[in-house]
DNA sequence: ATGAATATGTAATGAGCGCTACATAATACG
DNA sequence: CGTATTATGTAGCGCTCATTACATATTCAT
């Protein structure tokens, strides 16, 4: 196994940032989606050649896990909307307006990338890595709302994930940042209603 | 350009139905995803060689086409649904609780292959065509709101489509049709209330 | 029968894919 | 210094993809 203590190793220092890297890699997934990104593209926009490319990340599935979990672990603050003791209603309400603000940012990233990945293309092992990040999303949901509604917490958690799921594809088609808000802000009665 | 009077021609007839492979082939695409399925796979499930596969569909992506339209014109009778004179809310719950059946009846083919097949993966030009349709099906829902409520007609279509497509990724994650009518169920309140 | 028209089977094409052998360059340790 | 270690550049691997030449088979019209 190699160590991979990496600041300062013994042999040729690396030419490029594999930070950085990770977001231009991150960057081309979600514009474009897994399938639709070879390794010569991600090479060409690093710079580097092939061999550079799976010394640093193993290999395109590899690398693709990496670049979920990057995502996932920064683009939607989940444990701060979804702080516990807050109202969930309208924590969940903010939640919602939150990803349909954060999808419709940027345009050449569109949607969320874990939602729009969680599709059985290409790669089974990549798409089964992003439905588990869903899922956890999910089940995060979930128990926040358990702890003051236990008996409506699957329900409310599918819904939301749901609508979270539709805003995603609606971002992908180039629905503004306001249009998508203004879906979103539907949902606040109703979570208001069940979660009373 | 080819009069393409099938029925009786002048050369050799065909050795397949070409009915039926299109039904094979909209199977295959539901299942797999656009990309996923090659046309080796098509004209092995059909029996046939590649010249035979072209000389009927032209191509991969103009037999998508024919299978996107075949899908769309059957697969959910939106004219049936959204019957003008309906109450509005009253249909448009229907349409969801009779999506949410429609896309886990069959665990081959879970999810709208319409809603599923409008990213923007592998081939643009089809993922324009899904995505073509999927506007369509929007404005008819948009255009059956307006005739009673005109100012929602806009938000309302929104709304039912975003939680369609979150209801199809939820059907592609292998949940039960009892559970996507448990969330289709949940915007009838919902709606009636928009549309009072 | 003869020829035009259409479909089929065999086999291959060029392009792109993810990935890797191999030699070389650049650093740290002895 | 020499040597071990790591990264890089060049070039190419085997594979799958959608698509097609080409000759052959089967039908209709004359």
């Amino acid at each position: 196994m190699t160590a991979k203590i990496n600041s300062k190793g013994r042999g040729r220092p690396r030419g490029f940032d594999v930070d950085a890297a990770l977001g231009t890699a991150q960057a081309l997934f979600h514009e474009h989606g897994y399938d639709a990104v070879g390794v010569a593209a991600i090479t060409e926009a690093l710079g580097i050649n092939p061999p550079s490319f799976y010394a640093a990340f193993g290999s395109k599935a590899g690398l693709f896990e990496q670049v979920l979990e990057r995502y996932s672990a920064c683009a939607l603050p989940l444990e701060d909307i979804l702080a516990p003791g807050r109202p969930p209603a309208e924590a969940l309400a903010e939640l919602l307006a939150a990803a349909a603000r954060l999808y419709a940012a940027d345009p050449h990233t569109t949607g969320c990338l874990v939602l729009e990945s969680a599709r059985a293309s290409g790669d089974p092992h990549s798409a089964a890595k992003a439905q588990a990040l869903k899922a956890a999303s999910r089940d995060y949901v979930r128990a926040f709302v358990a702890r003051t509604h236990a008996g409506m917490a699957d329900l409310v958690a599918d819904y939301v994930v749901s609508m979270m799921s539709g805003l995603s594809a609606g971002a992908r088609e180039g629905w503004s940042a306001e249009r998508l808000g203004a879906v979103a802000r539907l949902s606040a009665p109703l979570l208001a209603a069940m979660l009373a």
